[in-house]
RNA sequence: GUGGCCAUAGUUCAGUCGGUUAGAACGCCAGGUUGUGGCCCUGGAGGUCGUGGGUUCAAAUCCCACUGGUCACCCCA
């Protein structure tokens, strides 16, 4: 390791030149995906007023409690690097009346976010997340469009140890009704239970049936499931996702005690896990809100959308030693000796200028270290010329990866490359 | 915020019981008959052993602190 002065932030990483082409791909292939469902890709700034997170997102939730990147500009306002996409989605379909245009709005998003964790794998604290959102739409069929989107890029890309668990959480109607229900039970045995799920209890019961320890899982096995609580709207909603599902062939489990993180929940949730991934094997996640557009001064407007890692999604890439096609140039022009290399050079550009992928030597290296440098490039073609192709008008162009030769006119390489 | 593990060429790693010029592979550079890549052969460059202290005749090796990385908890995509 050298001792260098300046190193990244902690938890941010730099994308080199040999990863950015499989980065490339994977957001083509995603971006593909949205355009065949008919997705827009919307993009909004990337710091916001920290008020719109701590509305949006819930007040009590560590991202906002704990993990965002906060501060005040030179004005005195305070500005917050956006942590996910959603807020700042329909902060601006609200803003830029999106909803007055069109009953259905249907956006994409693409970038980075921003949460002040502690960096482990799968975990940044600049980190990149793609998702969409379908803003204006209460029905199932919207869930499911969701939840179909989601899957068909990670089928697109290959993958195929993942999982996806469906839930409700209710509406503002039976969701408290079956959290006061659940706080009883859980209060009974509330000594027994880990300290972190003792302090939910109040705030929030239905993370505790959520909880990672062991004892709490078998102390809340016979607790009531919300989905057992759901009032008729939102069981019938959830019962239409799920044969929705089943009819579009996406197979899943029901896992009643699946809560999203983000407080603006409602009705159908949903996460993708895999099991090729660490600790962090949450791929994406997502669900209804029906609630949200209101509760940022919007109209009341059902929406449901969902957000998914990049890095998690590249880590199983590369763990799978998935290739793309890799960056080359058509043809590599090596100088023979010196009096070729103002040729080569103006060659080299006019060739891309038409368009073709060219290089050439830049280090007046030897012919060798050029032809050398034309193999590690990749580059389809070689062509080699010196004084005497000059006087004569035409050279030795040789294919790579054939190892092939021919005689060319000077004048024809552009014609020949082009085809 | 809490805890475990790790830190030696550009990279991945060896380095014995503490012992004096710190190694390998890959990569990089230059050659292998004067104008041709990949394979092969030869040679070369490249290290304050993360930093600072301590123990010792002697530290890459043992101890402490710091810094950085990493994994996990928490939380989340």
């Amino acid at each position: 390791m050298s001792s260098v002065n300046y190193r990244s932030i902690k938890g941010t990483k730099d994308i080199l030149p040999t990863e950015s082409p499989l980065w490339q791909f994977v957001e083509s292939t995603i971006r593909s995906v949205f355009h065949q469902f008919n997705y827009k890709e919307i993009r909004t700034p990337i710091f916001e007023s920290t008020s719109l997170f701590a509305r949006s997102i819930g007040e009590l939730t560590d991202i906002v409690g704990k993990e965002m990147y906060t501060f005040q500009d030179r004005s005195g306002d305070s500005i917050t690097l956006r942590p996910e996409g959603t807020a700042s989605a329909i902060r601006a379909y609200i803003q830029n009346n999106l909803g007055e245009a069109l009953p259905l709005t249907k956006v994409y998003y693409l970038g980075p976010m921003f949460r002040q964790e502690r960096p482990q794998a799968g975990r940044l604290r600049q980190f990149h997340q793609f998702g969409a959102e379908a803003i204006g739409s209460p029905t199932a069929e919207t869930d499911v469009e969701i939840i179909a989107m989601t899957i068909e890029i990670y089928k697109r890309l290959g993958l195929t140890q993942y999982t996806l668990q469906i839930n409700s959480v209710g509406d503002e109607e039976c969701r408290p009704k079956y959290k006061e229900i659940l706080r009883t039970e859980l209060q009974k045995i509330a000594g027994s239970l880990s300290t972190e799920s003792q302090k939910r209890i109040d705030q929030n019961p239905m993370r505790v049936l959520d909880s990672k320890d062991e004892n709490d899982q078998k102390l809340t096995a016979g607790m009531p499931l919300i989905t057992d609580h759901l009032n008729e709207e939102c069981a019938k909603h959830f019962d239409r996702v799920k044969s929705l599902l089943t009819a579009y062939g996406i197979p899943f489990t029901v896992n009643g005690r699946l809560v999203r993180g983000l407080d603006y929940y409602t009705k159908t949730a949903f996460e993708i896990t895999s099991t090729e991934l660490g600790s962090q094997d949450a791929l994406a996640g997502g669900g209804r809100y029906d609630l949200l557009v209101k509760e940022l001064g919007g109209k009341q407007t059902p929406s449901v959308g969902f957000a998914a890692g990049m890095e998690r999604l590249m880590m199983i890439l590369e763990k799978k030693g998935f290739q793309t096609p890799i960056q080359r140039p058509k043809v590599f022009i090596a100088a023979a000796d010196d009096a070729a290399r103002q040729w080569v050079l103006t060659t080299t550009m006019v060739l891309r200028s038409r368009g073709i992928a060219s290089e050439c030597d830049l280090l007046s290296r030897s012919l060798k270290s050029q032809m050398k440098e034309a193999d590690r490039q990749r580059a389809e073609f070689a062509l080699v010329v010196g004084q005497m192709e000059l006087d004569g008008g035409k050279a030795v162009l040789k294919n790579l990866t054939d190892h092939t030769q021919q005689d060319i006119l000077l004048s024809d390489i552009v014609g020949f490359l082009n085809k």
